[in-house]
DNA sequence: CGACTACTTGAAAAGAGTCAATTCACGTGG
DNA sequence: CCACGTGAATTGACTCTTTTCAAGTAGTCG
């Protein structure tokens, strides 16, 4: 399974031995010195800013595949840690692969306001779940390593209508929690009614 | 006042003749062949998604000195169109400017992602109040060139909502209305709680 | 088995959305 | 110059959704 996954990246220049980090362990925080890119190679890297009162925006969650670390100034303004056991490869690729990188998480990002800017709480649960889906390659079963209160936090809700959602959509068998961190789409269309 | 504009942008290569726009005049469309990246001269240019049944998501205002218009595929993902009266210069910015810029519209997005994911009504408006303002140079008073219906659209709220919090807004004077496109930030300490 | 954390559920309160009715601002034509 | 019409903005009443606060349940790890 980890040589799958690192077969399917494409190439790209200079990539380093895999660093790995633990659950909840720091890769960089908000003030440091912006260094080099990273890829994920396994394991969820959420990145995500943080308000004075504790109050949390996760950014994006990074996949195996992922390339995160871009900042437009010398220092970060976010922080990114490790969701469940990670493995990383810093990148140095040339300018023309930095771009084509940055325009993709400038897409990502604008897909993301949309989900939170136009849709009610079960849309938002919906588009995350099909987006979750939509990058496994499983069309039919997610993981899900992330908490609920990463999700909430994703998603701009909280993790009680998080879990509210979750639970209204088992009743409707529009999914399956086989466990807590473990859905079933039984019914993508479903979802899908759910973004628009 | 234009040529004041003109000096404040730092130059780029090869900026050509500027083109103007009518006030609602589309730009691009959601489809269409990406082209070249465009400098805002005079004006705003909203750049938004729609969704099928007409909800729409402003990605970003992009006023004197911003760049727009940046794809990370062939083809347009959102729209673009102008506010008021705009004038533009088409750029072909080397790819280090290229990703400078794309990596300011990045950050731009983050920050846009933690307004409206963190915040509530008066949050929402208040940052935006306060990000025109920074933009515009004035501390105090802050034109506003687009509708309310284009700040409920950029805010993830209604039209209703957003005219409320300025009536409330007002009511504690925190700001003043010299016209529904003008206010004066009376209070920016008080509104700066509010984005917290 | 027990303690801890994550998740779920419930009830009440707050916030935002919806629908409808005015009011306001501005450009047009008499 | 004023009356009118039009679209934008505001306001009001009401509903629905989400949050908040408070238990309660389930899983997990020692």
């Amino acid at each position: 399974m980890f040589d799958a996954v690192s077969l399917a990246l494409p190439p790209l220049a200079a990539i380093g031995p895999v660093t790995n980090f633990a659950p909840d362990e720091e890769i960089y925080a908000e003030g440091e010195q912006a260094g080099a890119l990273y890829r994920v190679v396994f394991g969820v890297v959420r990145v995500y800013r943080l308000l004075a009162d504790g109050r949390r925006q996760i950014c994006a969650f990074n996949m195996a595949g992922d390339v995160f670390g871009f900042e437009a100034t010398p220092e970060r303004h976010v922080f990114a840690d490790a969701v469940n056991a990670v493995g990383l490869s810093r990148l140095r690729p040339d300018t023309n692969d930095r771009l084509r990188l940055a325009l993709s998480s400038l897409n990502r990002a604008h897909d993301h306001l949309l989900t939170i800017g136009r849709n009610d709480a079960s849309g938002r649960v919906a588009a995350f779940l099909l987006d979750m889906a939509d990058r496994q390659g499983t069309s039919g079963a997610v993981d899900l390593p992330m908490s609920r209160l990463d999700i909430a936090d994703y998603l701009g809700l909280t993790i009680e209508t998080v879990s509210r959602v979750f639970t209204r959509l088992r009743e409707q068998d529009v999914i399956r929690l086989t466990s807590t961190r473990h859905v079933e789409l039984r019914n993508p269309g479903r979802l899908e009614a759910l973004t628009f």
